[in-house]
RNA sequence: GUCCCCAUCGUCUAGCCUGGUCCAGGACACCGGCCUUUCACGCCGGCAACACCGGUUCAAAUCCGGUUGGGGACGCCA
């Protein structure tokens, strides 16, 4: 058997998007199961909307998932020789003529046929005109007007296209630049590209590519069209669903592998499993299991694969991903050490890197101002007593451990006669300013006996003041 | 409009190819409960779907046809 080659073709006419990934992760994963070939492929055909950053950012954004490319990045734009060959050999085999139509008048037409409910197709005007190659002529793709074009999709089964249908496209512009039709082909048959995964929006496009292999006399390869991801309403994704470009993910927080893992389970499965390692995608991965109708993008499930993740990921692990949110919050290179040991104490309740960053504000900064619903609510002269005795006890404890400091909280109540609800919210609002935060038993040792004892003053002279 | 694709809980899906084990299973979300020093986690339970019509068959979510609905494509964009 062949080696499996797939590739990933973006045009940078903006950044990748969860679509993008989605088709990337699907191509990478199939490569990687058969052990084969991954390459980038950047079509650049585009010269009025592509731009240089948005090569950088999608190269940017597959390295953040962790989708490595083995060739590549090509890029079409340095392409055109070679492209002008195969033009040149459809030209020569009379699969292809010369146009000079001209383009303002045939989009006129085309609206014109809209309009009146046709479907828009060239008059083939120039067909049998035979000109020759020069300036201000675009090729075109001499369609057979009879037959129909088929083929065997991975994914959707037997499809078929009347060759009626179809028109003669233009495969290289007055300018000389290919069009897409043209190039792809071109690429997926110099870069022996074995399975072209991509959305199904390129169905209609892949009669017209396997008319080109025809007339180049290759065999086209497999073909797979996965379903779109569309939005909450049911159109193709866009910003207006919330969907992001993927670098945004990463700065809300989201784990490549939640991504990863959430875009995998989109349109493929296996089974009842939800949770997938890499390693397990990659093993599991097949067309077969993939299905034919489109999903919805669900935040939600995305964010309940990151909870999982930020839950499982060993904590120097976790602590080095957190760092840079921790920037975010005001604390500049916290000491690796100490943000291991938090970690552990808010990956329960933490859907997002940028949640935990927040939430860890506490072990960093003073606790002041509290939040003042909290403070009204537990920092009350009737506490004062209740914290004065915290500290004096505090201070004497010679151990910090979650046992002794359990036994230290259920003490005070007993003497007191108070519940440990009552105790615990002011003491929790007076060490971290929130009504909601890790367990006390476990915040007390990491913030260290002196911290504590400070911030318990603090807050009881608070209230004194106020 | 024309062509193409699709159709199981609100969402992601298993099952469909190789009809019966499915009065349809899992997960997210939602709603209860338990646990509990808060918030979470966790655990237990609940709600909830085979688009419709017809056919084939002893038997259809599963096969066939149609209808409806949704999506996509119709560029000298990709």
């Amino acid at each position: 058997m062949t080696q499996v080659r797939t590739r990933f073709s973006p045009s940078p006419t903006g950044a990748l998007h969860l679509g993008g990934a989605h088709t990337a992760l699907f191509n990478w994963l199939y490569a990687r199961h058969f052990g084969g070939v991954f390459i980038l492929r950047i079509e650049d055909t585009d010269r009025e909307r592509s731009q240089e950053k948005f090569v950088e950012e999608i190269q940017e954004s597959l390295r953040w998932l962790g989708l490595n490319w083995d060739e590549g990045p090509y890029r079409q734009s340095q392409r055109l020789d070679i492209y002008h060959e195969y033009v040149k050999r459809l030209l020569d085999s009379g699969h292809a003529y010369c146009c000079d139509c001209d383009p303002e008048d045939l989009e006129t037409r085309r609206q014109a046929a809209l309009a009146k409910g046709e479907k828009p197709r060239y008059n083939r005007r120039c067909r049998e005109r035979g000109l020759a190659p020069g300036p201000g002529t675009a090729v075109r793709f001499k369609t057979p007007e009879t037959g129909t074009t088929h083929w065997q999709d991975r994914i959707k089964g037997h499809i078929a296209f009347d060759n009626q249908e179809l028109d003669d496209l233009v495969i290289m512009r007055a300018d000389g630049i290919p069009t897409y039709n043209l190039a792809v082909v071109v690429d997926d048959i110099t870069m022996r590209v074995t399975h072209i995964i991509r959305g199904d929006d390129h169905i209609s496009n892949t009669p017209r590519q396997i008319l080109i292999y025809q007339a180049y006399g290759v065999d086209p390869p497999e073909f797979a069209h996965m379903p779109l991801m569309l939005g909450k309403d049911r159109t193709k994704l866009s910003k207006r669903h919330g969907a992001l470009p993927v670098l945004a993910y990463r700065e809300q927080g989201i784990l490549p592998q939640s991504l990863n893992n959430f875009l995998a389970r989109l349109g493929w499965s296996r089974g009842d499993q939800e949770i997938f390692s890499m390693a397990e995608l990659i093993e599991y991965f097949d067309l077969d299991h993939v299905g034919k109708s489109p999903g919805v993008f669900d935040q939600e499930k995305l964010l309940w694969l990151n909870s999982h993740y930020i839950k499982v990921t060993p904590p120097r692990e976790l602590a080095a991903l957190l760092t840079p949110f921790l920037a975010a919050i005001g604390v500049e290179n916290p000491d690796p050490d100490y943000v291991a040991r938090i970690v552990p104490t808010l990956n329960k309740r933490s859907k997002t890197l940028v949640e935990m960053a927040d939430a860890a504000r506490f072990y960093f900064l003073d606790p002041r101002p509290y939040d003042e619903k909290a403070a009204k609510k537990f920092l009350t002269p009737a506490s004062v007593p209740l914290l004065r005795e915290t500290a004096a006890r505090l201070s004497a404890l010679q151990e910090l451990s979650e046992e002794s400091l359990t036994d230290l909280l259920k003490d005070i109540c007993a003497d007191k006669g108070c519940k440990l609800v009552d105790l615990a919210q002011p003491v929790r609002v007076a060490l971290t300013g929130k009504s909601a935060s890790p367990s006390l038993t476990e915040l007390i040792p990491i913030l260290g006996k002196e911290e504590c004892l400070r911030r318990l003053n603090n807050a009881i002279n608070s209230v004194a003041e106020s």
